[in-house]
DNA sequence: CAGCGCTCTTACCATATGGTAGGTTGATTT
DNA sequence: AAATCAACCTACCATATGGTAAGAGCGCTG
């Protein structure tokens, strides 16, 4: 018998992989409670709305890649050494855990579709952000560029590495399950290669 | 008065464009008939389902793509160089029109939330990823290398350069529309450095 | 034991959506 | 002039969806 916070947790982690899946307009909340053996208004009860729910994925996501950005640069010591760091981190994890890259991506492009609500202020991913930007600001060669340049490296980075793992089951469909398992074998080199080759 | 085809090409526009800001479960046919003043059923007219009006719009996007791939195989002479005109040109021409970019991306991380239908076999986008595949892999630096390679490879640039043009909105929303408008002007430089980077 | 709050359910409801059926209009053909 | 066909529209339907209202079971506390 699962607790309070053990469902709200359970229902977190499979509003994610939905919404990372099917986005946020494909994802209904009956899909979601449903695939835990609750009806739509348990989900209800512990997010009050479909939005709150979707703020909340968002949220504990940015809470997760503010975590490994920061634990990537407690270890490195320059500021590419860390942003590589990160960039390996969210990439082997990316591989095996795609919802969140997927989430990511959606994020950013279903902006346009969707009115926000209230939240215009309140943006769960811009923490992360702008310590990024600013990490790739750090470095010795974007130091003397400004904040577009860095947010424009970050943006291809990010999609780099975002798109194979949220494609993945595309891929597979289309050229079969062992060209994607040959590339999830090497697409972490191919990854720190392209990284390096744009910090240094 | 429009013409027949004309209409035709108006709704594969308008929807086009809602495909590509809203996704397939967030675009609804009545409202890409009523914004060029018609009620779906003229759509669907044209169109029989929603789904043949997604393959349809994504059949034309692959073939636009596929042209665009091969006006820079015909001007370019080395296999890098056609992939840094094609990619130029795919970079240029996604800043002002990013809604084939959006299309893209989507498509490729839709796939695990849709059935596909029957379309198995018949992937649109098949025709425009496989020549470039093969292009990547008649480069010098990824000649020995095996499909999975020139796979990884491709979904690293085409992410790369997908991501910020479907991103405006947010970023222009989250970062301001000052800093976008610098994005702009140096993303065409830096995904050229990003690809010459990857190719050479 | 009475009351209370938390967790979750059964009933509903309003709305939106994809799709069908059948008609109307106007141009073209025979 | 009659028939045909494309290009729409009105009417309608079944379903899915987000959300509300109200209540049942149940552990905890006074």
């Amino acid at each position: 018998m699962p607790s309070s916070t053990q469902t709200r947790n359970n229902l977190l982690g499979v509003a994610r992989k939905h919404l990372a899946q099917r986005g946020y307009h494909g994802t209904s909340l009956a899909a979601v409670s449903g695939e835990l053996g609750l009806t739509k208004q348990a989900l209800l009860h512990y997010f009050k709305s479909k939005d709150l729910l979707y703020a909340a994925v968002l949220e504990q996501l940015g809470a997760e890649l503010l975590e490994l950005l920061f634990a990537a640069m407690q270890e490195g010591e320059t500021a590419e050494h860390q942003l590589e760091g990160f960039f390996e981190a969210l990439t082997t994890q990316g591989l095996s855990q795609p919802a969140g890259l997927s989430l990511v991506l959606r994020d950013l492009m279903d902006f346009q579709g969707r009115g926000l609500g209230p939240d215009q202020g309140n943006w769960p991913l811009q923490s992360f952000f702008e310590p990024l930007i600013a990490l790739i600001q750090a470095t010795q060669r974007w130091q003397g560029a400004g904040f577009a340049e860095a947010l424009s490296v970050a943006s291809q980075m990010l999609g780099a590495i975002c798109l194979f793992p949220s494609a993945q089951g595309a891929f597979s469909n289309r050229f079969g399950p062992g060209a994607v398992d040959q590339v999830r074998r090497t697409f972490l080199l191919q990854t720190q290669d392209l990284v390096i080759g744009r910090l240094r």
